[in-house]
DNA sequence: CATGAATGAGGCTTCATTCAT
DNA sequence: AATGAATGAAGCCTCATTCAT
């Protein structure tokens, strides 16, 4: 038992341990250019190793977005729990929850808006994919009803709550995206955050019924 | 000169022919999947003609963007220099254009908005590299201009109007993308248009400097 | 016209390049430890030229096998339509044309019997697997009209035909493999002409309509 | 002691339950796709267990036939010393005692002649390869002696008896390869028993010394 | 200029085999 | 003796790029 356990517990960090050096690897040299055998090197590992663990290269990459996409839907179950505020209330928190995923693991976050937007996406297992689809359908669809409910209150303004949800996660990514994007052209200093919380302050004033 | 100008435009037709061709093996297959033999078959050439117009596959990719900046950057300044418009009433204008730049060459929208989250930007000829900088830049920049407007006009927010800039262009990329990888996944309708609209006027609203 | 014409002698000319590397690869080093690359250097191409000529490493292995079957089905033909034999005088010669064929090129023979009884030919391509099936269905095909024929004369033992085309057929090939085996082994001499003329022999007397 | 005698009989079980389980999966997936994984697991034990019973892969598919062929060598030993038959007599319990043996493990004995026919031949050690080649020289010393007797008895024809039982084995094999090929190419019926007993009669009628 | 056959480096993946436990 | 995770060599194949015609 104590045993069974311990061995389990060293399997998941070996999946741990590759997965950590997926992401540095997919990040420096992005999906395409980033080999198994870099990966395996960065893992101190064999490449044949990384298949005992992953069945290969797509589902490995995907695999990241697996673990952030789970915290996503913890920290927005856990705000739609939260009965002390108000629904116009929850929004800052929820702009605050997008960026904390973020910091979470920017590397992979950056990994998971590649994956969304690449032709990756078309080649998962179906079970993966599935998994994927799943998930952030959960986590779009608390959204969704979030913004439900303050058009219900007459808070928001009254526009197609699917949609509201999917601008939301767009400024959210686009910006991550273009500001990454500008990183790497410019090498400047990192604007991520400034620019993410005007973002967020524009979303917001932009979707509160207002007065005019 | 005659026959040389005329060399001249044969010569840029058929750099014309093969980017088309390009952009299509690229929209249908995504960078990597897409040969150049795929791409020079499209454009009935041999592939070995490719290299004459473009140095590698990398410069190609990038170069269909440049198209598409150089028809932004044409509606940019339009606009610029319309004068019977106040400030805030170039602002639904602005978003208009964006869109239209959309669908000038949706596919290439697309490439561009995968190019700039992607690891071939890190791989261009410094030249190539230079052009769109300075394309981009451009653009951006009458767009911070314009916000800068808006701003000492007392309009719009006062928030760093270079953060305003990228907003929006985030907020155009950031919507177009995931849109598209809804489409990918779920191969339903297509929500763009409504979204966009939505996600703009959210925007609009969200930088007007307010009552509240 | 002279263009094209001579362009396709050379690409078959190179086809029949690789082929005949091929084969000798195979041969001495046998399907699964012959390597694409040890091919390519006998052929003193590129490994990569391999492929503009064969889908993969199966169908070039089945190829082989093709160019063998059709000489074995002219020769059939040919032997069908003579008028100026016996059914019983034709037998003799059916068994010297099995021979020629192995003659003619004696390597792919063996290449092929051991495709016969092999686990590659589960994964030929649909369409290089039909052009097999046909050829050979043919091939016995003819040899079973024979075979019916002498039995209507009564020349013949009263068995199914098509029993019988496949004995001879398997004693055919089960000799020869049989003494190439022998022959890795003992590495001693060559029975293999002395004991095909025996075991011929032996079978036309076997399906002699006898007195007896 | 009777420790001892229980430690090698349990050792000798192991390697009968490997090979049981090589025996079915080299069968069902053919020699290169069957992995010593599969095995294993077919076996029920783990891969490295493998290789305390067999030196590696090749000697693992090699010894299946061993059994086979020992078990072909008793009943030759045994149809050897029967005296109440006269030479003539002795031939169809010949060609039975061979189908027998098909019938007591068809699946070796399908892998005994890929393995004749094979590359894999050339690759085992010394030791093997040498107790496969005493097995196989003495059945087949026992039907060449027993076809040297007929001869001298002159009930069959004056050929080389070695060829004659180098026939006798090649028709057996032959007709077993060729029609379980048919079955994977045609996946129809099993004709194997009425084809092999047609072979076998013809066999039997061609070597008999004629009235003619 | 255009061609397109040829190249060959390099990627992904498999799997026989080993070895620390 | 048994395990099974890890290894790493190699194989097949692709495809961007070149170059002789």
């Amino acid at each position: 038992m104590g045993i069974q356990e311990r061995k389990e517990k060293e399997k998941e960090r070996r999946r741990q341990q590759i997965m950590v050096a997926a992401k540095r690897v997919f990040s420096t040299r992005g999906f395409n250019r980033a080999t198994m055998e870099d990966i395996a090197r960065e893992a101190e590992l064999s490449p044949g190793t990384l298949y005992l663990y992953f069945k290969n290269k797509d589902e490995l990459y995907a695999s990241l977005s697996l673990r952030v996409l789970h915290y996503l839907l913890i920290r927005l179950e856990h705000l739609k729990k939260e009965k002390n505020l108000t629904t116009e209330e929850k929004l800052k928190p929820l702009t605050e929850a997008l960026y904390d995923v973020y910091t979470f693991d920017p590397l992979t976050i950056i990994n998971m808006f590649h994956l969304q937007s690449s032709e990756t996406l078309k080649n998962l297992s179906t079970e993966l994919m599935d998994e994927i689809k799943t998930l952030s359908q959960k986590a779009l669809g608390i959204i969704t009803v979030f913004f439900q409910e303050g058009i219900d209150e007459g808070c928001f303004i009254d526009r197609n709550p699917v949609a509201l949800a999917d601008i939301l996660w767009s400024v959210f990514s686009g910006i991550v995206l273009w500001e990454e994007s500008k990183k790497i052209v410019d090498e400047r200093k990192d604007y991520l955050k400034p620019t993410l919380d005007i973002g967020f302050e524009i979303f917001c004033r932009g979707i509160r019924a207002g007065s005019r």
